[in-house]
DNA sequence: GAGTTTGAAACT
DNA sequence: CAGTTTCAAACTC
């Protein structure tokens, strides 16, 4: 399995969608409950978990014994049944349900003589295509279909009251007679075609296909997604069994694409890798701009080194199924839950859900997310009859997204960062027990991977629960995951990996510091966590990890890397991750109460200047034992204080307010003052001169913005100059060492430097005589020296005697 | 760089 | 919840 594209988050449902468990094991299963009903964890799993907002059901069930119903509701808002989610139509399956915003449409027009059938309209008929519209979009899109197997979809440029740009979003599955079966997604720009490679196998009845019903024949499915790029991405699907591709609707608003390919026969032990891509600020950006972030961040990845670029094949044996479900959400808040188990061979349920996450059997990815502005909520994954060994769950969202990642046994937990970007890349690779290829595709960078091994803990995860810091969690997914979990928030992104076994911990998970990540220990089950900063990625390379897995018992390597900071508080990423952490000074704190930034960020301390600091890995324990403390002091301690309001900064405020006296709110003590904003009615600050109308204040924001502006000027002179020395050297150089090696420097000797301030003095004086201004007559000695400079470097070319005349 | 000021966090 | 203490950052010299 391989990429989650974190564009694809802003594209998903807003609530979370269940995707239905895959039985990795025929005798047990974990019950999934409805999507509105608290998640139960399996039994021999329990996961505590904790919601904030039961209000809205958006926990995600994802144990595959769930009852057909729940199920459903948990993948669609329309179908009422998990069986009917898939077309039943003549080989060809279509599920579509409605996204929100949806408002493309793609027509299916056979334009070109071919065996294959396909429908013109969204109701399915025998030629091949079904189309689940109840209350679906509806997909229209011409297509052709070439003589080399391959169909051809273009996309509608543009349809009446749709805009493509704003809703790119757009799945449809089509299916020939012989049972082929095409999923195509549109997740790029208006007007690209899409092109879907038809296998090449021979023709079959189509044929009703229910969910569930095994078959033995070979059904392809093909995926290619087009989401900003042009070159085909096909995804083929081959499975033994009946399979159901299950696509729920699409947040158009913003592409997403995940694609998760395993390539056919290979093992279970064979190395997995999961990509998440850029992850889509679905608040900040607007549509357009989400289009244009999905291009540059995209990632596709390949499963395997063996697979050919660009495409993906999904190939599960008899034994495997692969199923992904997306439920289109209302709630502003985005997620996306992408699962994929796999199955016992006589599994009969087989499914893969679109958009954009195709996971692999045997493994598992929750995408979750979340805008900023809504309530965070949490994906649970499904747990299995067994515990999931290569389950992986991951959640990505922005603004505010987390990401649960049940790893797998053996794992690797890539951080990629890139730069500028104002997301972050969690990769996580599956380890095996051979070193793993990675390759990680994000568009806009080209960071080079170096991932540090990294020991993941084989043991069953309990639980997983991001954190949002600025907001609530809506949901918790008590389930019973597979071996680790990453849990990633909108700000930062957390690592919750296993750790020593600390019993007595029991974090308040909707509070913990943003994208804490907490991981169970070791075979001690639930019930011990170990709470790591966003910065654990990075600091993981620093060899914290190493030694805290070889303590912790980690059992498996995994690599994790980053590249760069997390967006911090709501605040824009690009300048959270441009803006160097400031180093903290704590003396005794040890830097594990709130006094500490390191630590009230979440952070692990990392080149401070503190002394006796424990707000590192080498004191998990106490760090945790700090948390929790925190903690119950005030759940919310590691909230965000400063909020995001609804129209941006304007209505950014401190959601606790300050109490300066003294300051009067006008020094950076002030944490409004600080975060620049205004006070507000929260705060209970005495003479506060920090609001709109303060002369005061604006007098400070004049000569803040001056001296902003004077350093920025400086800093860009400083720059300019730097880069002109840099290009004069260079240019000289030529010329110096065709002159007999000479330095530039050894063309400028007193008679040269004195011939120069003649000249420069001569222009003075002109000035001086000419009554010019003072600027005036400083711009032309400069000027003149200007000139100077470059006769002496035309001269140094020439002669070994630059001579200067004014 | 040392000392002071300040206000949040922690404590009672 | 209020008052006090602790703490580290911000600020001043």
């Amino acid at each position: 399995m391989e990429v989650v594209s974190p564009e694809l988050n802003s594209l998903l449902p807003d609530e979370i969608m269940d995707t239905e468990a895959i039985v990795m094991d025929d005798e047990t299963h974990c019950k999934s409950p409805a999507v509105s009903e608290p998640l139960k964890p399996c039994e021999d799993a329990p996961v505590p978990m904790e919601t904030d907002l039961p209000a809205v059901p958006e926990i995600v069930s994802l144990c595959t014994d769930a009852p057909p119903t729940q199920l459903t509701q948990a993948l669609t808002t329309s179908t009422p049944t998990d069986s009917t989610l898939c077309s039943t139509t003549s080989g060809a399956q279509l599920l579509l349900t409605p996204s929100t915003v949806s408002s493309s449409q793609l027509n299916l027009q056979t334009t070109t003589a071919s065996n294959l059938a396909v429908n013109k309209t969204t109701s399915g008929s025998p030629a091949g295509i079904s189309l689940i519209s109840g209350g679906l979009q509806k997909l229209s899109a011409p297509f052709t279909i070439s003589a080399n197997h391959q169909i051809i979809l273009n996309k509608v440029a543009s349809s009446p009251g749709a805009d493509n740009t704003r809703s790119p979003g757009i799945t449809t599955t089509s299916a020939t007679p012989g049972g082929q079966k095409f999923m195509v997604t549109t997740i790029g720009k208006s007007g690209q075609p899409i092109v879907l490679q038809l296998p090449h196998t021979g023709t079959k009845p189509g044929s009703g296909q229910v969910l569930g019903e095994a078959k033995p024949h070979q059904q392809h499915f093909k995926v290619v997604t087009i989401g900003g790029r042009t070159n085909l991405k096909p995804v083929m699907v081959s499975q033994a069994v009946s399979s159901a591709s299950q696509v729920t609707g699409l947040q158009t608003q913003q592409l997403k694409t995940v694609q998760i390919a395993k390539k056919a026969q290979v093992s279970s032990a064979g190395p997995i890798k999961y990509i998440i891509t850029k992850a889509v600020n679905s608040k900040g950006l607007t549509a357009q701009t989400s289009v244009s972030n999905v291009l540059a961040g995209r990632v596709l990845s390949t499963s395997s080194p063996v697979t050919p670029p660009r495409t993906i094949t999904l190939s599960e044996t008899l034994s495997s199924t692969s199923k992904i479900a997306i439920s289109p959400l209302k709630s502003p808040s985005k997620l996306t839950v992408v699962s994929l188990a796999s199955q016992v061979p006589n599994s009969p349920q087989k499914s893969v859900s679109l958009p954009l996450n195709m996971a692999h059997l045997g493994q598992q990815i929750l995408v979750q997310q979340s805008t900023a502005s809504s309530p965070a909520k949490v994906v649970s994954s499904q747990s299995t009859s067994q515990p999931m060994k290569s389950m992986q769950t991951m959640t990505v969202g922005a603004p505010q997204f987390k990401t649960i990642f049940p790893l797998s046994t053996p794992s690797n937990v890539q951080q990629i960062q890139v730069p500028g970007s104002r997301f972050h890349y969690v990769r996580l690779v599956t380890a095996t027990t051979g070193n793993n290829t990675i390759q990680a595709a994000s568009p806009g960078t080209n960071s080079s991977i170096a991932a540090k091994p990294m020991v993941v803990n084989t043991a069953q995860v309990r639980m997983s629960v991001p954190i949002v810091p600025a907001q609530p969690l809506k949901q918790v997914v008590p389930k019973s995951l597979a071996s680790g979990q990453v849990v990633t928030t909108q700000t930062q992104q957390r690592l919750i990996m296993p750790a020593t076994p600390l019993p007595q911990i029991q974090p308040n998970l909707t509070n913990l510091p943003p994208g804490t990540v907490l991981a169970p220990a070791p075979g001690s089950g639930n019930m011990s966590y170990t709470v790591l900063p966003a910065q654990y990625v990075t600091q993981l390379q620093q060899s914290s990890f190493v030694t805290l897995a070889g303590s912790s018992g980690f059992s498996s390597p995994a690599g994790i890397q980053t590249q760069a900071r997390l967006p911090l508080n709501g605040v824009s990423t690009s300048d959270a991750s441009s803006r160097p952490r400031k180093p903290c000074n704590c003396t005794k704190s040890q830097c594990l109460k709130l006094y500490c930034d390191c630590f009230a960020n979440g952070e692990f301390c990392q080149n401070c200047n503190c002394t006796n600091c424990s707000n590192n890995l080498e004191h998990e324990t106490e760090r945790a034992k700090a948390i929790k403390a925190c903690l119950d002091r005030n759940p919310e301690a590691f909230k965000p204080k400063i909020g995001k309001g609804k129209e941006g900064e304007a209505d950014r405020r401190h959601s606790k307010g300050c109490n300066c006296k003294r300051s009067g709110c006008l020094k950076n003590y002030c944490e409004c003052y600080e975060a620049k904003i205004m006070c507000s009615s929260n705060c209970k600050c005495v003479g506060c001169k920090n609001f709109e109308e303060s002369p005061e204040r604006k007098t400070l924001m004049h000569l803040a913005d001056a001296a902003e502006v004077r350093v920025q000027q400086q800093t860009a002179a400083k720059t300019k100059l730097s880069s002109q020395i840099s290009d004069l050297l260079t240019r000289t150089t030529p010329a110096i060492t065709s002159g007999g090696g000479r330095m530039p420097y050894a063309f400028v000797t007193k008679e040269v430097a004195e011939a120069t301030c003649e000249c420069l003095l001569e222009k003075a004086e002109q000035a001086e005589l000419n009554d010019q201004p003072q600027a005036t007559s400083e711009r032309m000695v400069l000027e003149e020296f200007g000139r100077c400079l470059m006769r002496i470097i035309s001269s140094a070319g020439k002669t070994d005697c630059p001579s200067i005349n004014c």
